[in-house]
RNA sequence: GUCCCCUUCGUCUAGCCCGGUCCAGGACACCACCCUUUCACGGUGAGAACGCGGGUUCGAAUCCCGCAGGGGACGCCA
């Protein structure tokens, strides 16, 4: 069997919708398990829009998902140009064969696809009107997900409006066939269009391609599918709100296809070997931020520090906060090797460690109420204090038994100078470990901060 | 209105093709408890589903039919 041809074929609108990302996903994902090409196709035949810029918007977000394109915009091929605004010679030529086979004709001043068979008027309750319908055989589709659909196409159907712009099922169809496609893998919202496309292939002598339609993605909550008002569904907010690609990735996967097994969080090679069409679920998926999040958790939990580093470094220079600059890498380093495990998303960051890096930070009132019901905290702030002017603190551990053995002492748990400790040092009650955070504080601060409270009262 | 697709816990799903091993398994969420230095993480446990009605069969989540519900398409949008 040839080599399997697979397109992604977005219009650029200016957004990146999270289920055309799963649509190019699951065709990246064919393409990668059959040793196949994928090509990224470009439907820009609309010239109202402001392309070059909407375009980046569908090259980043791929780019950043680890799509890669092996033909298309920037790196080329043999079938391009790989932008329909660039294709309409072909496009013209394309008609012609139509023309001249007698396969269309002009009515209103747009080009009309004949249908053949014999023709009959009957009124439309949709459009409330006459339209001429066409005794017509139905369209066979064998559809690797779907199964066996067949569905009449009884109208004829206009290809080139009457400002000569031709519409997306025409084109869509000519550049499968220019692009030698050979398994068309897309949402199911095409389902009902493919007797439009398949009555094309059959008139230009083509042939059909094989054909997957994948389940769409339903909005969180409310009817209908996602669109790109819904919360949660443009990829662009994703990578602002500094999650994980390859969360968002697994997260996508796992809409509409499983390994079979119990496995959910697994590396992209592992789904590419096991990725197969036949697998893909025949039923709509409803999108649900939670489970991504926690997706997006257990990526974030075993990220390397270095990239962990990375990847909030960019979040703060997005956000324009303070921390994004700092002078001292590797004190910021050591802030985020101990917030890494306490967060659940990069973007908790700013607030998580905000006191790590300015001396005017707030006091949670709340905090500090749940502090004060319990006996004299300041008396056991004082003796804190007293301890961590001769304590060690090169190691969490040893910092850790000083206090309980002091906590201890005194009868009370090491919990009880805890509360107080952190509340002196970050105005908070929530927080990376204790001693972790006295350690990449310093002596000095750590001390400063717990005076200060002592002397505010 | 017409046509097409779909239907297992609240959600994502396994099982369905090849009927008995399923009084239906996993995950997220929720609740309880444990761990604990706050917050997370982690652990244990609980509740929670085969849409309904007919058939076929000794036996149906699994096969067949009907109904209902959901989704999609019906544009000189893509």
């Amino acid at each position: 069997m040839s080599q399997v041809r697979v397109r992604f074929a977005p219009s650029p609108t200016g957004f990146f919708h999270i289920g055309s990302a799963r649509t190019a996903l699951f065709n990246w994902l064919y393409a990668r398990h059959t040793g196949g090409v994928f090509v990224l196709r470009i439907e820009d035949t609309d010239k109202e829009r402001n392309s070059e810029q909407f375009l980046n918007v569908i090259y980043d977000s791929l780019t950043w998902l680890g799509m890669n394109w092996d033909e298309g915009p920037k790196v080329g091929g043999d079938y391009g140009p790989y932008r329909q605004s660039e294709r309409t010679d072909l496009y013209k030529a394309y008609l012609q064969k139509l023309l001249d086979a007698g396969r269309a004709y002009e009515k209103d001043g747009a080009i009309w696809f004949k249908l053949l068979g014999e023709r009959y008027e009957v009124f439309d309750d949709h459009r409330k009107k006459m339209v001429t319908k066409v005794k017509n055989t139905p369209a066979v589709i064998e559809d690797h997900i779907r199964g066996h659909v067949e569905r009449t196409e009884d109208e004829d159907f206009v290809i080139v409006r009457s400002d000569g712009n031709p519409v997306f099922h025409f084109v869509n169809v000519v550049d499968d066939i220019a692009m030698k496609i050979t398994h068309v893998i897309r949402g199911e919202d095409h389902l009902s269009n493919t007797s439009k496309h398949v009555e094309l292939f059959k008139a230009f002598g083509a042939p059909v391609p094989e054909y997957a339609h994948i389940p769409l993605i339903l909005k969180q909550d409310g009817p209908g599918k996602m669109s790109k008002r819904d919360k949660g569904a443009l990829i662009e907010e994703y990578q602002q709100r500094g999650f994980l690609p390859e969360a968002l990735v697994n997260f996508l996967c796992l809409l509409g296809w499983n390994p079979k097994d119990d496995r959910e969080k697994m590396p992209i090679e592992e789904v590419i070997r096991l990725f197969d069409l036949p697998g893909v679920n025949q039923s709509n998926a409803r999108f649900d931020e939670k489970k991504l999040a926690h997706m997006n958790l257990a990526y974030l939990l075993e990220l390397p520090l270095d990239r962990f580093v990375e990847q909030a470094r960019a979040y703060f220079t997005r956000q324009g906060t303070f921390a994004a600059g700092w002078p001292d890498a590797a004190y910021l380093r050591e802030v985020l090797a101990i917030s890494q495990p306490k967060i659940k998303g990069i973007d908790e960051l700013p607030a998580y460690t905000a006191y790590f890096f300015t001396e005017d930070f707030p006091i949670d009132a709340k905090a500090r109420e749940k502090v004060f019901k319990k006996g004299d905290p300041f008396a056991r702030l004082r003796e804190l204090a007293t301890l961590l002017a001769t304590a060690d603190f090169s190691s969490d551990t040893g910092l850790e038994e000083a206090i309980k053995q002091l906590a201890e002492k005194n009868g009370f748990g090491f919990g009880d100078y805890q509360a107080i400790a952190r509340l002196a040092v970050s105005g908070t009650n929530v927080g990376p470990s204790l001693t972790a955070m006295f350690r990449v504080m310093g002596r000095e601060r750590t001390l400063a901060r717990i005076e200060r409270m002592l002397a505010a009262g």
